[in-house]
DNA sequence: GTAGGTCAGTTCTGATTCAGAACCAAGTCG
DNA sequence: CGACTTGGTTCTGAATCAGAACTGACCTAC
């Protein structure tokens, strides 16, 4: 984006992070276990550069880390942060999304709740009332971070 | 992408109707209200012919509707259909990751719970077992339109 | 009734970014 | 030794994007 200013919008400060055509397919394929840089590469097909830049730039924000994992050769591999786990409610809203409006009908993965192995849901939850709503039920309103005027 | 096979991940398929650097932002401007050409390129400092080119698309895929509000002279407005609504669940979490990781603690906006006001939050659910838990508590598997071998 | 303004675009041009291929370096295997 | 693997870098042409100017339909004020 063109603009110096700091994003008032958190959305578009997590966009100035994942908002290119690769990176959100680069943690997905993290978030499957793939951990280095030709594995990443042939499973994306993505031109060697631009995932060197992307792979770069997620470590560079805290999102992966590089880790060696083979003295000799030296080996990198690129591991997800507890900041790059934290994505996974947004992956995971993606992959549902595309799941009910982009398929027809047959999820190509199920997320399942790892002790009983059901299908899960994503939900928004008031911990105030205790109960679980949908986007119909959200309203917002001016953050401590909010500009004075807007 | 430049690959022509349908994708085999879902999240793949939503990022080739979302992922290019101002989608997610349009949409964004849309949750807020905004539903006029001249407002989403002004609010985003887009340039008009990707602004164009962008609204077009989501209103092909299915994402926004474009709407006669204005007779004479013709004025069309964008508005989120039900595909769109559908994905609130992906935006809040791009948020509040960027609230959480990106942002000094200071959110420049809350979301709340409608009916009473205080901040929501985000939840995996399991409707079998009735309970939330995070990502740690999620598991994968094939689902039904998953690919014969991979 | 015409000058200026708004809204929703389209058309052009130069700057960025991307894809694809080739190349490179360090080490391993046969 | 020569081939192969991994993890890159460098180069070049293609696609995309930003920015500005232009268009056209209509509206309002003078």
């Amino acid at each position: 984006m063109g603009n110096l200013e700091a994003p008032d919008c958190s959305i578009q400060a997590s966009l100035d992070v994942l908002g290119d055509r690769w990176t959100i397919l680069i943690l997905r394929d993290a978030f499957r276990g793939v951990r280095r840089f030709e594995d990443f590469r042939k499973d994306l097909d993505i031109a060697r550069p631009v995932l060197t830049e992307r792979l770069k730039r997620l470590v560079d924000r805290g999102v992966l880390v590089r880790q060696l994992y083979c003295e000799r050769p030296p080996r990198y591999e690129y591991r997800l942060t507890e900041m790059g786990m934290a994505l996974s409610p947004a992956l995971v809203a993606l992959m549902r999304w595309g799941d009910r409006w982009l398929s027809d009908g047959d999820a190509p993965t199920v997320l399942v709740h790892d002790s009983c192995g059901h299908p899960l849901d994503q939900q928004f939850v008031c911990w105030e009332c205790d109960e679980t709503f949908t986007q119909y039920d959200i309203a917002s309103r001016p953050g401590p971070g909010a500009s004075a005027v807007t």
